[in-house]
DNA sequence: TTGACCCCGAACCGTACGGTACGGTACATG
DNA sequence: CATGTACCGTACCGTACGGTTCGGGGTCAA
């Protein structure tokens, strides 16, 4: 029924998270039309029975494997330390850059944020809600650390980091998510081949809105 | 273009273009799994025989709506007027990121988005490539013809109009589209409250970065 | 009038899929 | 051994939906 109850505490099974990991290799190779429960059963070796036991229904299943890949994904934090010189904290940002881009053109997360995007309609989106509060808030907190600390450390200047977040992720990103999740294919749009020059040119001028020796604010 | 007024005049009769309007009301209301074909017929007064010789089949109403819809989006061309001053091309720049939000967050652009993106998978997604080709490819040009006009009358500088243009796109939506696709209620995101400081702010963020009187290249 | 179209509404068909029930296996606990 | 737990595999049911067919009505032209 509640698996969120249970999701918080004690993780899933250790047999759940073997079907939750066929249900999302399902879902990458064929979208969501391609997760039926008896196709889920099949792939997985188990029983519709334990399905609907372990999940409650099929969008008990889909929500479950939104939490689960959530859960996998640890977004590494920013080193904190005390002395850091500017080249380092632009190194950081790359580095930001690069992990939001690849996780971003993943298969995995294209095929999630297809099946949340899907489900959304006029009333409520609880995946999306899930995909937004699992995903997009860590890393917006591991943005908005790094931004933090760079301030305090003297080489950014801005008021508002949230502003500042979102500045900095419509450089990075631009139109190539939503892109992406519309088909394009990855070489259309310069991936992965030229992910480090968007990246590079993204920090480059997100430091020329907001590096200390050009904000005039 | 003429061959555009052509095209969309010869596209659909009158009788088809009722039944793909109420195909888009139903799929605002209702998502994707709204349209069911006997569904359509009763909600549009015809028959579902006339549905399957005008469309082929249910994918063909679908993709038949999306190209209705962008029949019907005409993207106002810029006055390109000989004497323009920074002003102007400014306002332009405005009333362009006006637009584009406008369009973005309604709800038309929002479901069929979501469409198109709840159908992608794997392989080939025909409905993305036509939101793609009929939408992006529209505010592209416009965004281009803006932006060279501006650079032919000194105003900006810049070597690549498609970096420029991504630049813009980035700095104007970031990651509101995704986050409205997702599901996340428009007064959060700040929509259609904050709009204007949001566009004003990422007009202001481009000519930062482009505006010749900054641009060092 | 006839007949050629175009279209509506309803009935119909086949099937895929969500969900349930049940019998059978393996293993643990007493 | 007896009992309980957890699970698998299959068969089954009800229904919703894509797609087809058919009868009938309106329009227009010969």
């Amino acid at each position: 029924m509640n698996y969120q109850n249970k999701m918080n505490e004690a993780e899933f099974t250790e047999r759940q998270s073997q079907v939750l990991e066929a249900g999302l290799a399902l879902l990458v190779a064929g979208g969501e039309k391609a997760i039926t429960t008896a196709g889920l059963a099949r792939a997985a070796n188990c029983s519709k029975e334990s399905l609907y036991k372990w999940f409650g229904d099929r969008e008990g299943v889909l929500s479950a494997m939104i939490a689960y890949q959530a859960s996998k994904v640890r977004v590494p934090a920013v080193a904190a330390s005390a002395n850091r010189s500017a080249e380092d904290f632009r190194a950081d940002f790359e580095t930001f850059g690069n992990d939001l881009l690849s996780v971003l053109s993943g298969s995995t997360s294209i095929a999630l944020n297809r099946l949340a995007i899907g489900q959304a309609n006029a009333d409520g989106a609880p995946l999306g809600d899930l995909l937004i509060g699992r995903g997009r808030s860590a890393i917006r907190a591991r943005a908005k650390a790094l931004l933090e600390a760079a301030r305090r450390a003297g080489h950014l200047r801005f008021d508002d980091p949230e502003v500042a977040f979102e500045t900095l992720y419509g450089l990075l990103i631009g139109d190539m998510h939503v892109r992406m999740l519309l088909g394009e294919k990855l070489a259309t749009i310069g991936l992965p081949k030229n992910q480090g020059a968007k990246v590079t040119r993204a920090v480059d001028q997100f430091y020329r809105l907001y590096g200390a020796e050009f904000a005039t604010l």
